[in-house]
DNA sequence: GCGGTGCATCTTGTACACAGGATTGGTGCA
DNA sequence: TGCACCAATCCTGTGTACAAGATGCACCGC
């Protein structure tokens, strides 16, 4: 059942579903219309992902990176991600190049339309693009995971989505690749990590729905969109 | 069911299950005493760490590296584990270090004693505690992968685990991790990295028993040591 | 003698039912 | 009024049975 899998992270990529959701198994059964049996080994993966946590006789939830497992992703995407860059820009062939240009075009429409679910899901997938066209497997799972908790460690610190994603670096970064400019695109992205992870540790401001009813503990978010 | 993980993850590292090893579920139900369905969550894990590899409805084999999937692993550990040995440097305790000496002492007294399975385990081993010590989750998930994986490439190439593994580079490192000398050790863990592949080029003199027997096709390998 | 087809067997995929632990709500007692 | 205990319910863990596909073998035709 890969499309339940890929639907969940969507929705985690979008901030659709928020650290701490619970993920009952019988409830995503039937609302991707399979039994139960089809819906675990989708938890298990997920779970190996480092998306969700399982407990023992408890179910599954949405992870909530802590602070320490958050500095450990910066940390790892520190390492391997200006040496993804670097990579691409050895050998960067003109497919890969379109694809990541029109990522970073559709972000940049988002961003103006105002479409915030879509700028989190684009700016998410510049980054999984960019690992995939390094053409490294083991490198570009380990970046699919990271990027995806990376959207979890921004929600769960309430940071503002705004101020997370910097409105041209994405597009800087691809014209240095394609300029074949390594050492400016490792520098870009690095600066660019810098910037994610410092908008982390400074809370944005408070959001509009941001009122008791979703301070205060109440019974875990629903899969569906909730009512308006 | 953890302990049939760990326990078939340590025969592949020990080089007991060879790449193509077929693991039917049935069969590794009996010898653990269990049902299926336990079966089925750790070969789906195996999976995942790339150690198994499953077509539906025709099971699960232990996964045979190709030459391109080789070279991504050797890729990402040459990215990752002088960066590993770096951080190592910066914040190694007396503890870490400790569990770094009894691993490679180990290490030397298998091979003077000439048990060539746990040299190869152990060699792995010292991998595997050096990204511990590292205090980075996502990386050391990485390389718990990659180490293992690159035995099955080992034995998929069929280099003569004698010469995979040189005498003292382990100790070499830990002596350059205990004196603190971040920079030496870098570069004796890239030389490392650089040996083990190229042995891995250069496949060694042939085995005892390498007979048609093991040459010419036959039935999968039973998981019981084969009759002598 | 060789190739193809059909059957038997084996193995995985899936559903379902039941058991056991966890949570929640209610009730009774201090 | 507050706390503790108990019961009902919910949810996950696990085994088992059945269905469907793949493999291998044998038989038949050319």
């Amino acid at each position: 059942m890969d499309e339940m899998h890929d639907s969940i992270v969507a929705a985690i990529a979008e901030h659709r579903l928020a650290p701490g959701t619970r993920l009952r198994e019988e409830r995503l059964a039937e609302l991707f219309q399979v039994s139960r049996t089809q819906v675990r080994p989708v938890l298990q993966r997920l779970e190996h992902e480092g998306l969700v946590e399982r407990q023992p006789r408890r179910g599954a939830v949405v992870a909530t990176p802590s602070r320490e497992a958050t500095a450990q992703i910066f940390e790892a995407r520190h390492l391997v991600e200006p040496w993804l860059v670097k990579r691409c820009c050895d050998s960067a062939d003109r497919s890969g190049l379109k694809r990541l240009e029109r990522v970073v075009n559709d972000e940049s429409h988002a961003r103006a339309a105002g479409d915030q679910r879509a700028v989190v899901r684009l700016s998410g997938d510049f980054h999984r693009v960019l690992a995939e066209l390094a053409g490294n497997a083991p490198l570009s799972r380990l970046m699919q995971g990271l990027t995806v908790r990376t959207c979890l460690a921004i929600v769960a610190n309430r940071a503002s989505t705004g101020s997370t994603c910097r409105e041209d670096e994405h597009q800087q970064i691809v014209e240095a690749i394609a300029a074949g400019d390594a050492r400016r695109a490792m520098k870009l992205m690095t600066a660019h990590l810098l910037h994610i992870e410092r908008a982390l540790d400074e809370p944005g401001p408070p959001h509009p729905d941001d009122d008791l009813a979703t301070l205060l503990p109440r019974p875990a978010r629903k899969l569906q969109a909730p009512p308006p």
